[in-house]
DNA sequence: ATAATACTGAGAGTAAGTATCAATTAGGCG
DNA sequence: CGCCTAATTGATACTTACTCTCAGTATTAT
C-alpha cells in the first residue's frame, strides 16, 4: 500500500521528500484512522522530526491527490485513512460512542457503474459511511 | 424533514428548544452543506440569536442522533447534511475543486441488507462518497 | 402555576489550522 | 557525479475553530 501510494505521488509531478514519506508510512504503518494532531506526534518521535505547517500540508496534498481521505468520526478534527489502490472503504460508525467497524469487503461495483454513466463522471474511489448504534450502545 | 427532525430529537428525550429548532430549520431551509461558522451565522440575524457554544452543542447532539452529519468536503472545519427520513445521502466530491455533485437515488439496499446480517448491526443510515476529477478540473 | 431539571449564553481559555519567508533539498541535466 | 533550479520545508506568529464553566433561563410534567 506504501508502495503503491508513493506512486501516485510521484506520477502526479511531486517530489518524494522525507516528510511525504514519513507521513504515508506513519499512516500506512498503522492501518489506522488518525488524526493530524497523531500524525504530528508520530512524527515528532524519530530523529528528522517534520514541522507543524508540513503536517498539514501533506495531509491537503494527499487529500487532493486521493491518496487518503479525511472522515468525520467524532467532532473536531477528521481522521485520515489511506485509499488502498482500488479507491475503496467502508466502515460502519455508531454515532452515539463513534466506534468503527471496519468492512473488509466492499461490494458496490454495480452500483457505481451505473451512477458513473448517468453523471458522466470517472470515479476514482469512494468511502461508504454506514451509522447505527453499536453493540454496547444498545 | 424538518417535521422528522424534531420528532426524532423528542423521540430521544431531548427537549425542543428554540435553539434547537432554528438549527435544524437553518439545515432543512438551505438543504446545503453548511459549515458551523455558516449556521452560527445564519443564526445571529434575526431576533433571539443563538450562542456560539450553543450552536457547537447542538451541531454535536444532532450528530449523535444521526439526525445531522459531517462531511468533509474542504480543510478547516466539517459540513453539515440533514439525514433524510430513510438516513440516505450520496454525493460525488472532487478531491481536487471539492466541487459537489449530489445524488439524488441512492440505490444500496441491496448491500445494505448484506452487511446488515454480517455484521448483526442495525444500520439506520449511510453516507456514500463518490471521489473523482470533475469535468472543469480534467 | 410550580417545581425539577435540562438547557443556554457570555466570556475566557485551549487547540487546530494558516501565512510568511528565508533556508533547504529533490531531481533533472550535463 | 555535482551543479542548478524550482519545489518544499520549518520556525514563528497569527487566525480561526472549538471547549469549558457556571450562573441564569426555558421547557416539560404534574
Ligand atoms: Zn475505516
Ligand atoms: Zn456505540
Ligand atoms: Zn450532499
Ligand atoms: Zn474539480
Amino acid at each position: 500500500m506504501l508502495d503503491t501510494a508513493i506512486q501516485r505521488l510521484k506520477n502526479a509531478g511531486y517530489k518524494l521528500t522525507n516528510a511525504r514519506r514519513m507521513v504515508l508510512e506513519i499512516l500506512c504503518r498503522d492501518d489506522a484512522h488518525l488524526t493530524s494532531a497523531e500524525v504530528l506526534e508520530r512524527a515528532s518521535l524519530g530523529k528528522d522530526p517534520i514541522g507543524r505547517a508540513t503536517v498539514f500540508r501533506t495531509l491537503d496534498l494527499l487529500t487532493e491527490l486521493a491518496i487518503i481521505r479525511p472522515t468525520y468520526l467524532r467532532p473536531g478534527t477528521p481522521h485520515y485513512i489511506v485509499m488502498p489502490e482500488n479507491g475503496h472503504h467502508a466502515h460502519i460508525i455508531c454515532p452515539k460512542c463513534q466506534r468503527v467497524i471496519e468492512i473488509d469487503d466492499c461490494e458496490i461495483e454495480g452500483l457505481l457503474d451505473e451512477l458513473v454513466l448517468r453523471h458522466k463522471i470517472k470515479i476514482s474511489g469512494h468511502l461508504l459511511e454506514l451509522y447505527g448504534e453499536c453493540e454496547y450502545c444498545r
